[in-house]
DNA sequence: CTAGCTATGTGACAATTGTCACTGACCGGT
DNA sequence: ACCGGTCAGTGACAATTGTCACATAGCTAG
């Protein structure tokens, strides 16, 4: 069975086994909102297939792209949140279409007792998801905006296992909290120093860029 | 029993009894580096007086306050590092001095299972610590070096818990990851607005400041 | 009391980033 | 092929932050 599939080097099996019980398995478009900033954590999500994007919103609507969750992966703030029935910090965004199981809250604290793997797995996650913010702010504390839309670019590109980048200036500029100019004449920049192509909607990322 | 009075409202007192069997009870004077960035996390520290100061430092030696850790309280990194033996993200100084329990690693794990209340409270540390690093992220990202440097100077106050701040332009730049003159500046435009009052050394904020 | 160190104040200027205004390019639907 | 919308390019300028140079003030050891 698929789950199965995905998940037996990590979990034993009769973990495997209550997710197929309990958990549900949901399929989103690219896009949708999974969970929005302010909302009560109702399930954490654990991922099939896909990618989703965790961002951060100040009050004015500004964005900022925190850390992307890929398969077999999970986002600790939905645990800690969960646990002890918070608002959510953070908005959950489908970055391409994404099946995930929908963990019962409930369950969480149950499975951390019973099950070593579960616990090594959320211990795990919770830390390299410290390492995400702790980068996200050196980034923001130490670097200029040009070595950070680079970061950027080789993030994505990472994420989608392609040299190829479906984005708007806009929506870079957006998930960076900066401004479209600004990034188009950084773009602008790296496209004459031969390190990427700028096509409409989307960017090509040379060789030379890495 | 000092440790008694401080966590009986916390911990059951079989956890308290565990305390003072195995963690050692150390007193370090202001401005001693507890753990250094880079260094293997040997022991979870948990404050019985006095504050912990952490913070992240880049390659080229800047620094930038994350957070501090007060009286009952703990550092959630050193938890996620400590459990899986990874070296420390951030640096741990003394901000004043301080006395606090050195907990071994070993038994980290052991105590979340056997003792309800050290795993509320680990959960809660780390939530807590998420989103201090959260805010960090939004000042980093959304705010100005103005609101930025009247924030820290809130923190301080608060921290210390007078409205006298003994330090020195330069001191606060590093901690903000900024620069003296800038920090001049700014600690100047927040005296003529009649906010603060500038001594060598020595900050004092007004009413008017808050 | 004074020499010397450290802290602060400040003007001038540079670099980075943000904003505004406008242009033209591209693209899908008719 | 044309229209209307979105996207990208760009110059001018503003705001913010950083850097340099130097002056002055305050403190402390001798």
């Amino acid at each position: 069975m698929q789950i199965n599939e995905i998940f037996n080097q990590i979990f034993e099996l009769e973990l495997i086994r209550e997710f197929e019980k309990k958990a549900k398995l949901i399929f989103v478009k690219e896009g949708a909102v999974i969970l929005d900033f302010g909302k009560t954590v109702s399930m954490v999500p654990i991922v099939l297939s896909g990618t989703l994007k965790i961002s951060r919103l100040d009050e004015s609507g500004s964005e900022l792209l925190l850390y992307y969750v890929n398969k077999k992966e999970s986002c600790a703030m939905t645990f800690t949140c969960c646990m002890q029935q918070f608002p959510s910090e953070v908005k959950i965004t489908a970055e391409e279409d994404t099946e995930f199981l929908a963990l019962p809250i409930t369950a969480m604290d149950e499975w951390m007792m019973k099950y070593p793997t579960w616990k090594s797995f959320v211990m795990k996650t919770i830390r390299t998801r410290f390492n995400e913010l702790l980068s996200a702010i050196d980034q923001l504390a130490f670097q200029k905006l040009d070595e950070r839309l680079a970061n950027y670019l080789k993030e994505k590109s990472k994420v989608t296992g392609s040299a190829l980048i479906n984005l708007s200036h806009e929506q870079i500029s957006i998930e960076m909290a900066s401004s479209r100019e600004v990034i188009s004449r950084l773009l602008k920049k790296l496209e004459n120093e031969k390190k990427l192509l700028l096509y409409r909607n989307q960017i090509k990322l040379l060789p030379n860029f890495w």
